[in-house]
DNA sequence: AACGTTTAGGCGAACGTTCGCTCAGCGCCC
DNA sequence: GGGCGCTGAGCGAACGTTCGCCTAAACGTT
């Protein structure tokens, strides 16, 4: 009974105390090893149960050298793609029995340092990132190097770590096809921010768009929204200002979307019979605004599982062999692309 | 070199090798205890950054039977409050150097019965409770019992557990007050799943402020909106019918708001003039509906950071006396409740 | 009756720490 | 010059597991 600061759990020993036999013996019938005969064997279990017997898994990893957890390295997941991302990704670490450790790190990046080693010092058989804003951080891509197997959702520097993302150039590419198959000429976007990986992939996706089509790439008809309600609102009446005779607006993301949605209600435009808009992503609310959103649907729940089954897999296999999952993207079509736009140019 | 499943990390010994002292004298200069000389103390810090040392807390929590790491048992955090909670809750154990091991629980409340043996199994000195739909969930609050330091977000049946939250009935309070101040008198509300003691809360503060303003409280402008936009929209619609002559409508939550909002574009009603709106958290998305939701802010971040606290203390000086701490809440007018209304009541 | 083979369970060691005790050496004081 | 009190460092034990090896008894076989 040498008590110390906290009481003590019930150990294997005590268990073991309890049923008159070694705490070896105890812990194989308690992991279902070696060779124990029936009576013995239930005489444990029950003395475990009758005990309240917890394992101690840390006690445990030290020997297996195996903590079975993961840690999430996160941006804000208050915001709603990256909280779907880690919904997935905890449920499918829980399925498979891991823990998930998170810390995540503030928006412009502080933390990042402190998390890494936080997270070795808990001996984490993984790590998953869902941090776009350390997307170009590369002391944080070579502190990773060689540590464990790491898995990202964002691009990371030098292209050693497994990412899993969704296709980025065919949401920007689905969504601009969508509106010229409407009837659509001049078509405005309003990107993200600038420096981000996913800004440059979907606007890669708008140029291609446009480029099948036989349609022009005009710098003024792409504005910064900076993935806000309100740097869209803004962006929306600057686009106007300059092009007044766009008719539709691609948004990089649903919530500026919605922004331009505020925008041409103040300035009295109708959608979509005097503009369109689309968004992607497709959040709960986008069903739900005036006019209700048309979107690409980005499956950021799956995305989130796939890539904590790829970081799973890769620590059982022990592969360290980086790969590269695009996970589809699809279009949702509803009322604020409306039907097929007189085509004025 | 009796390398097993995976590589080894260095450990301490190691460190001691290099430098040609005892692991003991090691730890302490690791940890500044003890009293070393300078020379060797320097010879030792400089042998663990050369060997790029890590400490193991695993091994650590096993002799100081302390894990610095709390359990966090969440509800679905894509859901904008309970993320900033999190996201406070989370910050704040970073801040105090504890670890934090989350485990989702599904809408139905499956997963609640594994989420606690498994942090148990991890041993976590305490466990931060988000989860409102287990809130009435008597297995689970009694699987606590006498386990581990908790503080919750939401009730937990027999009041042994320290709560935190934000003062719901001032909630309702407020805003009703708020309408009765702006001329309105007859006052719909939509609430929120019924079970939950918020919307039981909230709906008491409305019928406080009714009371308070002499106001006669009426069945029929109350109906369940279920949280989610389209059960408001669906509400809204029902209760215009039953009570045409309403002139505003309060929503538990600024999401079921813009639901409210929707119905009423939809039905040519105009916001704030023939039926003005509010709702309560304060969303972001709030500042930008058409026109702008008047809201009651939630400080959702905050009390994340405070329950995080409580529960911190209650570690560290072994407390287990219950607290109830309630976080207040404010008004925010915007233009969805206007001005003044001309009563026509 | 002597010999393999299986079955049931014990035992020591290791994982990486922390902690308290011991002990040698040294300078200091009366 | 003997006792005292530091300082610097070592050592054993413990935390709660898992794992591989060992052994004693029981069994079946010719």
């Amino acid at each position: 009974m040498s008590l110390r600061r906290p009481t003590r759990h019930v150990s294997v020993k005590d268990v073991a105390a309890r049923s008159g036999v070694s705490f070896q013996t105890t812990s194989k019938v308690l992991n279902g090893k070696g060779s124990v005969s029936q009576v013995t064997r239930a005489r444990i279990l029950r003395a475990a149960s009758d005990l309240g017997y917890v394992p101690n898994l840390q006690a445990r990893s030290l020997v297996t050298r195996s903590s079975r957890a993961v840690g999430l390295i996160a941006g804000d997941f208050s915001d709603y793609n990256l909280s779907r991302f880690i919904v997935g990704a905890e449920r499918e670490a829980r399925r498979q029995g891991y823990a998930v450790l998170v810390t995540s790190i503030d928006a412009e990046g502080s933390g990042g340092e402190y998390a890494l080693p936080a997270l070795m010092e808990r001996r984490v058989d993984g790590i998953l990132l869902a941090a776009p804003q350390m997307e170009e951080d590369r002391a944080a891509a070579r502190a990773l190097q060689g540590t464990v197997p790491a898995v990202s959702l964002h691009h990371v520097p030098g292209g050693e770590v497994s990412t899993v993302g969704s296709d980025h150039v065919a949401t920007g590419l689905l969504a601009t096809r969508h509106l010229i198959e409407r009837g659509h000429r001049v078509i405005a976007t309003i990107v993200g921010t600038r420096g981000r990986r996913v800004t440059q992939s979907r606007l890669r996706g708008y140029r291609l768009a446009l480029q099948e089509a036989g349609l022009p790439f005009d710098e003024d008809l792409v504005d910064d929204g900076r993935w806000e309600i309100a740097g869209a609102l803004e962006a929306s009446i600057r686009l106007l200002n300059r092009r007044p005779d766009l008719t539709a607006i691609f948004a990089q993301n649903d919530t500026m979307a919605i922004g331009v949605l505020s925008a041409l209600r103040r300035l009295g435009k109708r959608v979509p019979d005097d503009c369109a808009v689309i968004g992607c992503d497709d959040i709960d609310m986008a069903a739900y605004t005036v006019p209700p959103l048309s979107t690409i649907r980005v499956p950021f729940f799956e995305t989130g599982a796939e890539a904590m089954r790829l970081l799973l897999s890769m620590i059982a296999t022990g592969s360290a062999e980086p790969r590269k999952i695009l996970l589809p993207v699809h279009l949702v079509v509803r009322a604020s692309t409306g039907h097929r736009h007189d085509s004025r140019g």
